[in-house]
RNA sequence: GGCGAGUUGGCGGAGUGGUUACGCAGCGGAUUGCAAAUCCGUGUACAGGAGUUCGAUUCUCCUACUCGCCUCCA
């Protein structure tokens, strides 16, 4: 059974259209993706792109194989915002800073993600960066002004192609930030620097610390070289970020990524979710809520990557539904050696994850259910880590199994039924599902159980 | 103002130049002490206009609307 290697098709948009995915070497398939900042808990929306990458690192590999594909994700843990956060709290910058940094990697561990092959954290790689700046500073791309380091956006006669956009139109916006020290209004900020209570280095330019694009040039460049294959991140990245790196690292002398991939934006309840607003959720938020980590999963999954995601409570109790249905299912189920060409033709389809969802209900519907296990376990989904959730509350249940079994059966003979119904009343009001059929009475616990009050009753 | 994405049936959400998406909800039936679950059956969709075509929801152009980015943000 060889099959050709799949086609895989992503959207670059760097060129605007769906491409055929062709690596450097496919021996050493290499992925940058923007990580977070590390100064408080991850949102929802910080775990789209986590999991959008996840699922392509899943399948890199499996296409190219497992050793060959490096993945890499950064953490900032230099940032003004970790800063003001210190300062906020009275604690050291690097507590606060160890601390989210674990968050959030418990947080996407719970909703399926792998990590990555690398995580650098920008403090480790400060002499990289310096080493950089000094480099564009010697071949005319950057300026020392006043203590800082600024990229001279006019050096760099293709600044604003990822985005699609000119400095005059940029310019027009009127939205930069004007400094004397800088030649063009847009030029940007590699270095800057730092007072005695900020934390900073030593550098050719001063103490200080580095601006926040120049980091994931120097650490692309460190831990995957001067041309690697896939630069990933949300589109609000796009600009300023994504164009200014790839304005440091080309004029560095890098041919940095060839294919830049951009998630779309989430929503909550169809409004904008963002840190101005205030009205954002953490995925901890949810986790604690009793939604389970597979669910935000299948309900990030559920949309294609490049369209705006809604957040809704509706989508979340339908994705547990599913899950439930197909862990039932596939419990004894092993999952089947191969995955289907159907499947992977529709993931590598610039990952229509919906599709391949899709298909999932087929086989489900069909009863092929190791091509179900297995297609799944690709997405991240079915997996024995983010299992579990299914059997929440089981213990508490048996109890009130017993209570209703023993009912049931009187009733059965007395054909009065007022008690076996008044127990199921109170279970269902708690969110347990009740089933009563010929073999004997089945609870699950439902997406919205209250354990709580199911305790109180007892 | 500049840049970009999108507009598919009750809801969510794929896809296709000519044929059933799929899921949920709904409706009918089987089953059930009643329900649930399960199984079987079942439906009105492709924003508007023009064009290309034998034929467009699918390609091209225009219009309208929605959303995001341009400022810390994934």
């Amino acid at each position: 059974m060889t099959t050709a290697k799949p086609t895989l098709k992503l959207h670059n948009t760097k060129t605007r259209k769906r491409e055929e995915f062709v690596p450097i070497d496919p021996q050493n398939v290499r992925m940058y993706v923007c990580g977070p900042t590390v100064y408080d808990r991850a949102h929802i929306g910080n775990a789209r792109p986590v999991i959008v990458f996840d699922v392509l690192n899943r399948l890199l590999r499996h296409v190219y194989g497992e050793s060959n594909v490096t993945y890499v994700r950064n953490f900032t843990d230099i940032d003004d915002k970790i800063n003001a956060r210190a300062a906020r709290d009275g604690k050291d910058i690097s507590e606060i800073t160890a601390q989210t940094t674990q968050w959030f990697l418990d947080d996407m561990a719970a909703v399926g993600a792998i990590e990555p092959d690398h995580m650098p954290r920008a403090t480790a790689y400060v002499p990289q960066m310096i080493a950089m700046i000094e480099d564009l500073i010697a071949k005319g791309h950057a300026y020392a002004a006043e203590g800082h380091a600024l990229f001279a956006v006019d050096s760099y006669k293709d600044y604003g192609a990822l985005s699609g956009r000119s400095t005059d139109d940029m310019i027009a916006g009127a939205r930069v930030e004007i400094a004397p020290y800088k030649r063009n209004p847009m030029d940007f900020v590699l270095w800057k620097p730092s007072d005695a209570d900020t934390p900073g280095w030593d550098s050719p330019w001063g103490r200080g610390r580095p601006g926040w694009h120049i980091e994931c040039s120097a650490m692309a460049h460190e831990l995957l070289g001067t041309h690697f294959d896939i630069h990933g991140g949300g589109n609000d990245l796009m600009f300023p970020h994504h164009e200014n790196e790839i304005a440091q690292s080309c004029c560095a002398g890098d041919d940095f990524a060839n294919v830049w991939l951009h998630n779309e934006m989430l929503q909550v309840e169809g409004k904008k979710m963002s840190k101005s607003l205030g009205n954002f959720f953490t995925a901890r938020d949810l986790l604690d809520k009793g939604v389970p980590g597979e669910v935000i999963r299948f309900v990030m999954l559920s949309t294609h990557y490049r369209k705006p995601m809604d957040w809704t409570e509706k989508k979340a109790q339908e994705a547990s539904r599913s899950l439930k249905k197909w862990r039932d299912l596939t419990a004894d189920i092993e999952a089947a050696p191969s995955i289907p060409a159907v499947v992977l033709t529709t993931l590598c389809d610039d990952l229509n994850t919906a599709g391949v969802l899709t298909l999932l209900h087929e086989f489900a519907s069909n009863g092929d259910l190791a091509s179900l296990k297995a297609s799944a376990q690709l997405l991240g989904l079915l997996t024995e880590e983010l299992g579990g959730w299914t059997e929440r509350g089981g213990a508490l249940l048996d109890g009130w199994t017993e209570r209703l079994t023993v009912a049931r059966e009187k009733a059965m003979e007395t054909k009065d039924f007022v008690e076996v119904d008044r127990i199921k009343l109170l279970l269902t009001d708690a969110g347990v599902k009740v089933q009563m059929g010929k073999e004997g009475i089945v609870l699950a616990a439902g997406p919205e159980v209250d354990l709580a009050k199911l305790e109180a009753l007892k």
